[in-house]
DNA sequence: CTGAAAGCGCTAACAT
DNA sequence: ATGTTAGCGCTTTCAG
């Protein structure tokens, strides 16, 4: 049980009468050996049950680490899982390894956890940004060759590459669909904080509906949550209100989740829905949900493959990609207008 | 744009005038230093932009690297992303940083990412074991020391601490919910491999609540889905048997939405339900979901902890804990004695 | 309080 | 086909 010295190349090569370096030779397949030899390091590494390590093999090699650092605001969150396994799904057969850390879209966090992965001198960087993070201390990383790319968020202060969803179209189209289905007064429950990216873009996107169709806005009707029980009282607040809203677009996932669950709850069924993100069971809810549908896999593999490119060399300008959303018609959007009629 | 190399400790040194292991003192707050050299040195670095290479400094420690290393199924599943954060929550004031990988449970994933773990000297090993995995491989660094815990299933070959959820009793109860609603014939929709732990266990449940009630065990009752779709098609296939069942039972999280979606498509609402894992919007459907609820943070708390306890010098003998499932009753396993009345 | 030398585990660059 | 030397960036050890 003592805690004895993990074997080292020195110790294979000790046990078969060779030196490190012929060890070294078999086991990464650079320069010859005889079979011979062959057969005995494998056979002593097997024996000895040694595992290189990449630490100290990196460390020598010079370059950057066989890894790739990505900062989300939440692991648990499903939307950020999606994209977290599209990354590790492009990435892996290049033999990257995900380090990962939950922002909590605090900026010192995120600070944090890019210090310790630049730390580890990872090959690659992907960051969804907190509001209020800076990242002009990448500067000199991104010009010594490291890809960095911003993800769901432009970053700040530095011109790196970003991937971020079609954020004002979506939500302009997910309002413009209930304004086909006579509402005119439409609730806003969006994100936190107020100056997030996708909550700003989002926003935007509600106030072009509106305004092409000649709908006031009305600032009594915005609202904002930063969690599912947020998003429920948000809405217990908006359909208290004097003149309340027939309709209700929900702002994110999270968001989305809170306001049909308070529905429910509640047994309003005369109040329409739109959200953006999709969510598990949208379908199988009475009536079914209507999103404004984000492609996480889309996003995460876009990303991914931006940095690989940079990281093969690809020098041109840095640059937005744009991943389109798409709007899933359900149901929920069209009450009372159409459905309320079956009933 | 030249990638010109990252300053290291020399490069402040010289900067400075003063020897590398001053620089090295300063920032490890390791032996004194005057307030003068100290000022000069956190200059220079802040000037310079120096990073200590983290690997450098462990491969020279020697000790572990503080870095966790985690294999789960799959990071978009929702349940296994809230276990990871409750591990990262756990671990972080330790300074731990999280290296993650997808096994699709498949053991070859598996062994390659718990392999490149390794090699990467993690200081922890947490893993989600996929069927057909072999542990014996890692009896060499547990006894040197490497905290083993095997989540949501135990593993083979090795004497580690386990962390697992109370499947039997859980979907016994669930079962039992639905017997006292005067189901007899009820419907099991397993998750897949058959040979899962927790399939397993689930099925045991299932069967013990069976018979306790005398009801016989009918092997046409049984189904198996991997995914979604393919729960789906197990509710068609059972609701199409000659004699169907008036209930079902879903195995998973990922099998309930698959079930409760191809219900509401056939617009099937005579039949009872009840799920092991909550998922979201199970409050809001009709009737709300009744489901068997695990406690994925309490399952990465409890994980995170043993491991570290086991870091800490913790000898004593490897266990399984079990943390406790929780029957959350909302309506859907009612039917059709009960809410049918109201209909 | 500070520095010089040695070495962590590995590999690049020369030998032989 | 194999071995030797040097050195990656850092810290430990031992001297001052």
């Amino acid at each position: 049980m003592a805690a004895n010295r993990r074997p080292t190349l020195a110790d294979v090569a000790r046990e078969v009468g060779v030196s490190a370096k012929t060890v070294s030779r078999v086991l990464n397949e650079d320069g010859p050996a005889s079979a011979q030899t062959r057969e005995q390091v494998l056979a002593a590494v097997a024996k000895l049950g040694f595992q290189p390590n990449l630490m100290a093999r990196n460390i020598r090699v010079g370059g950057p680490d066989t890894t790739i650092g990505l900062v989300i605001p939440d692991l648990a969150n499903p939307f950020f899982g999606a994209v977290a396994r599209a990354i590790e799904d492009t990435v892996r057969e290049r033999g990257l390894t995900l380090l990962m850390g939950s922002s909590a879209d605090d900026p010192a966090r995120e600070r944090a956890l890019t210090d310790k992965f630049l730390a580890r001198r990872v090959s690659i960087l992907i960051v969804v940004p907190s509001v209020g993070a800076d990242h002009t201390h990448l500067k000199a990383h991104r010009a010594a060759g490291l890809p960095v790319v911003f993800l769901d968020r432009p970053g700040t202060g530095l011109a790196a590459d970003s991937v971020v969803s079609s954020n004002r179209t979506g939500a302009h189209d997910g309002v413009a669909h209930l304004i086909a289905h006579g509402h005119r007064r439409i609730g806003f429950v969006g994100d936190l904080p107020t100056k997030l990216h996708t909550r700003r873009e989002r926003l935007a996107g509600y106030r072009t509906a509106l305004e092409s169709a000649g709908i006031p806005y009305d600032r009594s009707l915005l609202t904002s949550a930063h969690d599912q029980h947020g998003a429920s009282d948000a809405t217990v607040q908006l359909l208290g209100l004097p003149d309340p809203p027939t309709a209700l677009f929900a702002g994110n996932n999270i968001v989305a989740l809170g306001i049909v669950t308070e529905l429910a709850r509640s047994g309003r069924k005369d109040v329409a829905v739109v959200a953006f993100d999709d969510v598990p069971l949208a379908e199988a809810l009475e009536p079914a949900l209507t999103v404004v549908a984000q492609d996480p896999e889309e996003l995460g593999r876009t990303a991914a493959a931006r940095a690989l490119a940079r990281l093969d060399g690809d020098r041109t300008r840095a640059h937005t990609i744009t991943v389109p959303t798409r709007l899933i018609i359900r149901g929920s959007g069209e009450l009372p207008t159409d459905t309320a009629r079956e009933a």
